[in-house]
DNA sequence: TCTATATCACCC
DNA sequence: AAACGGGTGATATAGA
């Protein structure tokens, strides 16, 4: 029993105002206490006047719904962290992860899919409204927003007694547990934020649609397709025909526009490069929505657990990893300090060979280039092959172990490393005879999954299986699912040890610290993550790979150097134009 | 004019 | 039937 497993029960619900990219700024807090039946309502002055009223020691649990967020007021207020977490929200999307729900994932929602009714949805939104109108409120006010408070922390109650039976159970109740530290994880990470170069980001925001603009009006005066700034689809079709070029469509009849079919028709047709360029271009800048604090730290809510198999799932409007890769020189240090981009070396490749027990595939792993390895053990590179002397061999073994990893077939693969079909399927085929055991292994997870409806991670995070299955996905969830885990899990123990993370990216995280620490940190966030990828793997480590980003440098992806390029110079050409602008 | 759907681009 | 896993989000078009 989870109440009987605490001394103290702590049902806690904080209403809060949350303006994007700032910090939660606490309204209420109403608390209970389940033994004892001991009740809190605080208001905003109060809370901000006084230490926790409830205990956050070890033999005490705090229960929320969405727990972050309640941990986000006590990062807020200065309180301490409670010792132990349990978040209902994860602990109902692991009964519910993969089911097509009748419900939302909110609290009422899942109250509701234990049969049970709180207020409904319309009262929640009004008294929401009125939490973020902040100001000064009534006296009915204040009683209204107390109440709504108090509402949600019966219905947590309520929740709590619908799902006790399942989270009480000792084994359940330790991965809640573990589920509950994490959401401490992510409140600090949600409270630090992501560096931005923020008058660069003004600059951005101020010219976009005027970089637009001149970079229509140059390109498409030879093409007539756009509407403004909307590129159009009949007006496109009118200048295929003026131009007599024939154009793939897609099964609906509509042209297709994708990069592929442009780049293949830029090869027979070179006088359509500037149009694919142009669009890609333009496709690629979101920056209203970019969550910038007045301090300029990008913070965004990392929407935890919110995969099916666990990841964190951010928006990508409001998130700076969101973006375009390009984009992230907007990341940059502040004066002093620096930032470190950690990642897991081929981590999946890392988990499909620990948890397949594959011998071959270890070998490859820890041999330090995967892909070169199943080169060399496929009999296709000599031994003394290495990534300088084979290069191209190495880039389609690469591509064949991520086809592998994601069920990709032998065309798909083939049209990805541009050969034949009959290559491609050749190279699948050395995968197969190579890691034998991993196949077993992965097969065996197919058919478990489609005859016991359920797989699971380490730390039970579980994917209920439907009808409909696809079985790429449940051959991928073990990798991707326990990379979760395993990135959990590093959150968890960097933060509890001191280390500033300010994003974590599905394999990676950025951490910041000042110049003098920056290589010890990183130094020690690695050792962190090789532990952490021992604790899933069942002592099997994953290496891990580190760039540092020093001030006054900003963060910079080779992979969208030349756009970055591009637009510094238009930006340029465009400060040249306003010459009145006070940058700010 | 609004909504739903399809398609596409981007991320790991 | 398709055959590339997990996602978010913008945009174009069709339909109400």
């Amino acid at each position: 029993m989870v109440l009987n497993a605490f001394s103290q029960v702590w049902i806690v619900d904080f209403e809060f105002r949350a303006a994007p990219g700032e910090l939660p700024d606490p309204v209420c807090l109403v608390a209970y206490e389940v033994h004892s039946g001991k009740r809190l309502l605080l208001w905003e002055d109060e809370l901000k006047s006084q230490p926790c009223p409830f205990s956050t020691e070890p033999d005490s649990v705090v229960i929320a719904y969405y727990a972050s967020a309640e941990m986000g007021c006590h990062l807020a207020l200065g309180w301490p962290l409670p010792a132990n977490v349990i978040d209902l929200y994860a602990e109902f999307r692991v009964e519910t992860n993969g089911m097509m729900l009748p419900v939302s994932n909110g609290l009422l929602g899942a109250l509701e899919f234990y049969g049970h009714n709180g207020i409904t949805a319309l009262e929640k939104d009004a008294m929401r409204e009125l939490i973020l109108r902040g100001g000064e409120y009534s006296v009915m006010e204040r009683k209204g927003i107390l109440d709504y408070c108090e509402s949600d922390v019966v219905a947590t109650i309520k929740l709590l007694t619908a799902m006790q039976p399942v989270i009480g159970e000792p084994q359940r109740l330790q991965h809640a547990l573990l589920r509950g530290r994490y959401t401490k994880a992510v409140a600090h990470i949600e409270n630090a934020g992501v560096p931005i170069d923020g008058a660069l980001l003004g600059q951005l925001r101020r010219h976009w649609s005027s970089l637009q603009n001149r970079l229509i009006a140059r390109v498409d005066e030879g093409y007539r397709v756009y509407d403004g700034r909307t590129f159009k689809l009949d007006r496109f079709a009118d200048y295929l025909q003026r131009q007599g070029i024939a154009w793939p469509r897609l099964p609906t009849g509509r042209l297709a526009l994708d990069d592929d079919t442009f780049d293949e028709q830029c090869k027979s047709h070179p006088q359509l490069r500037p149009l694919k360029e142009l669009r890609k271009a333009l496709g690629q800048l979101r920056l209203s929505d970019l969550a910038v604090g007045a301090d300029n730290r990008n913070r965004a809510l990392m929407s935890m657990f919110r995969s099916k198999t666990g990841r964190n799932q951010p928006s990508n409007a409001k998130f700076v990893f969101g973006l375009s890769s390009w984009l992230r020189g907007l990341i940059k240090p502040a004066p002093g300090h620096g930032l470190a981009y950690v990642d897991w070396s081929q981590q999946e490749f890392g988990i499909a060979a620990a948890l397949s027990g594959d011998m071959k595939m270890r070998d490859a792993y820890l041999s330090g280039d995967p892909y070169l390895a199943f080169a060399r053990q496929a009999g296709a590179v000599p031994a003394g092959a290495t990534k300088a002397t084979h290069a191209a061999e190495r880039e389609q073994f690469k591509a064949c172990v991520l086809a592998v990893q994601y069920g990709m077939q032998e065309e798909s693969l083939a049209r990805r490393i541009q050969q034949p079909p009959v290559y491609a399927r050749e190279l699948l085929k050395m995968h197969r005879r190579t890691y034998r055991q991993f196949w077993e292994w992965s097969d065996g997870v197919r058919d478990y999954a489609l005859a016991k409806r359920r797989l699971w991670t380490v730390f039970g995070w579980v994917l209920h299986v439907e009808d409909k299955a696809n079985s790429r996905s449940l051959c991928n969830f073990p990798m991707q699912a326990n990379g979760s885990e395993m990135l959990r899990l590093a959150c968890c123990l960097a933060t509890e040890a001191g280390i500033r993370i300010v994003a974590p990216v599905h394999d990676a995280v950025l951490i910041e610290a000042p110049l003098a620490e920056l290589a010890a940190r990183t130094a020690q966030m690695q050792e962190l993550m090789r532990r952490a990828s021992a604790m899933v793997l069942g002592g099997f480590e994953l290496r891990s790979d580190a760039k540092l980003i020093e001030a006054p440098d900003r963060y910079c992806d080779e992979r969208g150097s030349i756009m970055w390029d591009l637009v510094q110079e238009l930006l340029q050409q465009e400060a040249a134009t306003v010459p009145h602008e006070r940058e700010t």
